[in-house]
DNA sequence: GAAGATTGATGGCTCAATCTTA
DNA sequence: TAAGATTGAGCCATCAATCTTC
C-alpha cells in the first residue's frame, strides 16, 4: 500500500513548558561537578570566586567591594576571607586613608592556586561546550531571555 | 559614497560559547526568587522539597528513602526533618517491622502548607515560561542535551 | 558485618545586632 | 548619622564517626 508516513514536523512535537525546577536541578548538578573538580586543587567555588575577583582586579580589594563583586552580603565575605587567610591564599591589609576599610590581598600562593583553579574551570568549560554540542546557540538564547 | 553595509547575517554573529558559570549564576538568581517567594508562606526550597516528596508518595516515607528522593545525604534529612517537626509540618513515626527505620509523616498542617507552596511554585513556573517566551523550545533542547 | 539514623565538625549562606571610624 | 567590618544565631549541605538494629 505504501501509505505515506505522517508528514514530518519541522518543529519537534509541542513539548510541555520546560520546568523551572528542572533547570535549577540541572544547574545544581553542574555545580556539584565544578565543586568536585576544584576540590582536587584545594578550592571551593566561593573561594575560587574571591581569588578570581582579586586576580581580575590585579590589586587588593576592600571586603565591601569584594562582596559586591561576588554578589553576597558583607558578613559572608568576612568569613570567606577568614578561611582564605587560614589557607594562606589571601591576607588582610590596611586600607590607606580609611581605617574602617580592610583590603583583601592575594598572596603568591593565592595567585598560584588561582591559576590552578582557572585551569580546572577552563577545562570544565570546554567539556560543557562539548556536551552542549549543537545546543550551544539554544543556551545562549535562553541566557539572553533570562538576563 | 553610499558604501553598502556588510551583508546581513541570517544567523546572529557567531557568539562565543555560552559560559558554564553564567548558567550556574542565572540558575542561582532563579533560586533566590523561589526562596524569596516560598519564604512568604513559611517554607524554604528544601522544606518544600520534602513536603512535595511526601505529597507525591501519599504515604509516609522512610528518612533513607526521602534522602534518595531529594538527592542528598541521610544526615541532611535528619536535620531537615528536625526543623520540619519544629514547624509542625512533619512527624517522625515508627516503621512497622523494622525498628531501625524512621518514617516521616506529613501532618494536616503540613499538607496545607504544601498546597500553599505548590501554588507559589506553580505561579513562578508560569512567570518563568512567560519570561522565556520563544526560548522555551531552546531551554527544552538544552535540558535534553545536559540530561 | 551491613543498614538506618543520628551526632559532631566544617563550609557556606543569610539576617540582625554591634563596634569602630568617618 | 552613616559606612565598613565583625559577631552571633540560624538554615542548608557535606563527611566521618557512632549507635542501634538487622
Amino acid at each position: 500500500m505504501n501509505k505515506p508516513a505522517a508528514p514530518a514536523r519541522i518543529r519537534p512535537a509541542p513539548t510541555q513548558p520546560p520546568s523551572l525546577l528542572a533547570l535549577v536541578g540541572a544547574a545544581h548538578q553542574l555545580e556539584q561537578r565544578i565543586e568536585s573538580e576544584l576540590h582536587n586543587v584545594g578550592l571551593s567555588m566561593p573561594k575560587f570566586g574571591v581569588l578570581d575577583a582579586l586576580a581580575a582586579q590585579g590589586t587588593p580589594l576592600a571586603l565591601s567591594e569584594l562582596a559586591a563583586r561576588i554578589r553576597c552580603v558583607r558578613s559572608n565575605v568576612t568569613q570567606l576571607v577568614d578561611r582564605l587567610e587560614d589557607d594562606g591564599l589571601v591576607r588582610r591589609t590596611a586600607a590607606p586613608g580609611d581605617r574602617r576599610s580592610v583590603l583583601a590581598t592575594m598572596t603568591a600562593t593565592g595567585r598560584q592556586r588561582h591559576a590552578e583553579g582557572a585551569a580546572v574551570v577552563d577545562r570544565l568549560q570546554r567539556e560543557f561546550s562539548n556536551e552542549l554540542g549543537d545546543s550551544r546557540d539554544a543556551l545562549a538564547q535562553v541566557l539572553a531571555a533570562l538576563g
